[in-house]
DNA sequence: TATTATTAGTGAATGAATTCACGACAGACC
DNA sequence: GGTCTGTCGTGAATTCATTCACTAATAATA
């Protein structure tokens, strides 16, 4: 089905959420699950359920819900996650070697493929079962891997250098975990990561006292 | 000064935004920068940057702009870091140790001061400067450090126990990095996240080989 | 000092996302 | 089959966020 209106970015980061619900539903023995069912686990309304799934198609069974098992493979293919996806790391250090381990990608079929890195001690070593190479044999390593994606975990001083290396080797989607704002041409996806700011937000509401629902109106 | 208007997710995270930039700018000898400089290399419009801001109070001249130096530590007085903040971290694991050595934390006045973890093996154990406690001495040890807020990042399986561990101990704010969601009572802050998501996130786009142009940055 | 060029601040207009509310079905039960 | 209950799908209404467009204020300049 082709997606015929804008989809907004929340919509896309709901869609992950009823994904990861529904394969904890699927694993309780819920052969069908209802919209309220998923907004109440989420802290969502179940019309607004509804309405994201409605995007994309109708796949409900009106008076008993969605098959969850059906739902979940549906969602899975809009996510594009019912596939593998080549990942190349840049940079071995503490938050690359985190992601290596992280289950989760893996789960999701996001397969670390390559893992590169500029200092020479590491290069040639192998990290769970992966050959560190030079991050300036990106282009051939890209090519010869089929790499899609290239996660970056390097220091924000050289984070653009590494972007533009993956641009240049034709990497057209980047998650970027450095805390600066990278530029890319346009027909390259980037998404930046920023742990700081995540608590920054909590900062935020503590230091003003307020509760995320419960702010004080004019 | 009091927050009268409710204040959206997205303000809040362009104020880091600003931050940050307010701090490059003020290293490139800017002593004053105007709403359009702002906007423009953060990919917004000055109205959203004025209007942001206008939340807060007036801080820029008309004619001008607003005070590099000054708005940065404004922005920092409203998201609560221009003081520290004592943090805990659970999970002595690859994203603990990590986020143990992120700088950005640090740099923002996050400052971890504890470590938890439930493997014998580990407690006790010096890391970078900080002793490992077991985890079930949280209640003690939060009251001891006056921490603040928790960090979760331990395996999906105990994230909740952590969590109850956190909310009993006191504490009122959490940032859990473990792909679960979270129960809390309502006035304990929870922010949630799942690195994974950002990774399907660009899977959906690179599948639906949509361009990201227009999506928000938050 | 007067004039012109900028730019903040902000109510109003627009646009986007969410919620409401209702019609259309499907299943259960008699 | 008929009736009742539950839930989807969706246009309409509402709420929320962003952008517009104008005013007021200041800086720069002659």
């Amino acid at each position: 089905m082709t997606i015929r209106r804008r989809i907004s970015e929340s919509t896309i980061h709901r869609l992950s959420l009823y994904y990861r619900l529904l394969a904890a539903l699927e694993g309780e023995g819920y052969h069908t699950v209802s919209s309220k069912d998923l907004a109440h686990r989420e802290k969502l309304t179940p019309a607004q359920v509804r309405k994201d799934l409605s995007f994309f198609g109708s796949f409900g069974t009106r008076g008993l819900g969605y098959p969850t098992k059906e739902l979940k493979a549906r969602i899975a293919n809009i996510l594009g996650i019912d596939r593998q996806w080549n990942v190349g790391l840049v940079g071995a250090g503490n938050i690359g070697s985190a992601l290596v381990s992280y289950k989760e990608f893996q789960k999701q079929g996001f397969m670390i493929k390559a893992i590169f890195d500029n200092d020479q001690r590491k290069i040639g070593s192998n990290h769970k079962g992966i050959v560190i190479s030079d991050m300036n044999d990106m282009a051939a390593e890209v090519k010869k891997k089929k790499l899609e994606i290239i996660v970056i975990a390097v220091p924000a001083s050289v984070a653009q250098k590494v972007c533009d290396l993956a641009v240049t080797a034709g990497i057209k989607a980047i998650l970027n975990f450095a805390p600066v704002n990278l530029k890319v041409p346009k027909e390259v996806l980037l998404r930046t990561e920023n742990m700081a700011m995540e608590i920054e937000f909590l900062s935020f509401f503590l230091t003003n006292r307020l509760q995320l629902d419960n702010i004080e109106r004019t």
